[in-house]
DNA sequence: ACGATAAATATGTTTATACATAAAAGCGCA
DNA sequence: TGCGCTTTTATGTATAAACATATTTATCGT
């Protein structure tokens, strides 16, 4: 390996993955262009064919290469380019930050799911959920108003749940792993209750996030988080 | 999550990987309790050690399992909600959705990037860069507004192409990999300019997207891309 | 009890080998 | 030329074996 390695206990396949992004990065392998079979390249690196398929599959996955089985391997033209975030817990988000979390529940009902939320949800109408809006604060000041739609019947202990005592996304993280996920970002103006709650004028622009998790017996839950102005969400490739 | 359908031909990795996703939502193992180590897994599958550590690899990657040597291995507690998305090519992403696209160019110039910029990229002040404005639009009604900084040192030929003519998110997806990126989303409600582009009145809340990257040269390019209001980014797990 | 040290152990990584499989390349025949 | 078949080949996956490494557990001396 003709390698800096970051560390003196690096894993050899990302060692060698290190290798062939900086070859691609040199542009000593173009875009478009057909590297060498991993038999070859487990000769160059002095490793086993088996590591070198890992570090290659790393890069794949990263979508710098595309394999195709006979094929072989070549540089990505257009590289997807995959970015990944976690969804933070609020709380630890706002501790991180040095300020104390407060939680503030608005409202908990019983009822049936708006159509743009069955919509999305996949539930039926006539499917009793548990309506709950409640705001989290940082130091005092609203930090995310969350809308949520719960469904309990999806986990079992979920209806002998107090969410106004108990933080619902915590309760879920801890409780309700789930099957299938989906999330969307986007921006809206606060209208009076979003004002209201976040104690900004309405109008204001809001980064909207929605989130809806299901498992096998269906819906978990779908929340509404509108995020206090200026908020911003980092991602990562 | 690369989630493919169980049949014949699906992996024994991934079915293992499936079967160990199962127990957990069926509660045989929950959240915070230690799964029996490989060796014993393996003899349950009827794979090999290796088989099996892959599969749990693949769960630990996504959050799921938390992993130690010596202390085994765990449900997650408080499982990383891990979402990946794909930042896509704006022509494809228009073209996709059956619309003409179409490219202007607003405005292209050489300056020096803006505090704001140049703490964002880390480029020195007196660096020169090129400022370009421009927006893109299905069916002749605006998509996106792109205001981009480019550092033309960066990439070998960047300063001979005429970015009135090229698209550049384009080229330097062909032409610039990127050794670190960064992104984010905000929200802001639409400046003047952005109304203007945009062909929308001032101040409707704007999604926000910020993405710069980075190869050993330094800085490639930092945009902001205002997105046209009511767009939806989605995410998937 | 306590702290240092040694043993045990679960995961992490690499290797050699084997076979599976998709897709390109070659070939024969109409 | 074009179609269908066979061969070749690069990647995909699984396996057993071995060693590395981080921790926990046990042990011993004080």
């Amino acid at each position: 390996m003709t390698e800096r390695a970051p560390g003196p206990t690096t894993p050899k396949a990302q060692l060698i993955a290190e290798d062939v992004r900086r070859r691609i990065l040199d542009r000593e392998w173009r875009q478009g262009d057909r590297i060498p079979d991993e038999a070859e390249l487990a000769v160059t690196f002095g490793a086993a064919r088996a590591t070198v398929n890992k570090a290659l599959q790393l890069l794949a996955d990263e979508g710098l290469l595309e394999r195709r089985r006979r094929a072989g391997t070549r540089v990505a033209v257009d590289p997807a380019r995959k970015a990944t975030f976690t969804i933070p817990v609020v709380r630890e988000q706002i501790e991180q930050q040095g300020m104390a979390y407060a939680y503030r529940v608005f409202g908990l009902s019983q009822g049936f799911a708006p159509e743009a939320v069955a919509e999305r949800t996949g539930v039926a109408a006539d499917m009793p959920l548990l309506h709950l809006q409640a705001v989290h604060y940082g130091d005092g000041t609203p930090f995310q108003f969350e809308d949520r739609w719960l469904n309990p019947r999806a986990v079992p202990g979920m209806e002998a749940v107090d969410f106004r005592q108990v933080n619902a996304n915590e309760w879920l993280v801890r409780n309700a792993p789930y099957l299938r996920a989906d999330m969307a970002f986007s921006a809206e103006s606060a209208d009076v209750r979003d004002a209201q709650l976040l104690e900004i004028a309405a109008g204001t622009a809001l980064l909207i996030l929605h989130r809806t998790t299901w498992n096998d017996a269906g819906l978990i839950t779908s929340v509404r988080i509108a995020c206090r102005p200026g908020h911003v969400i980092r991602a990562t490739p």
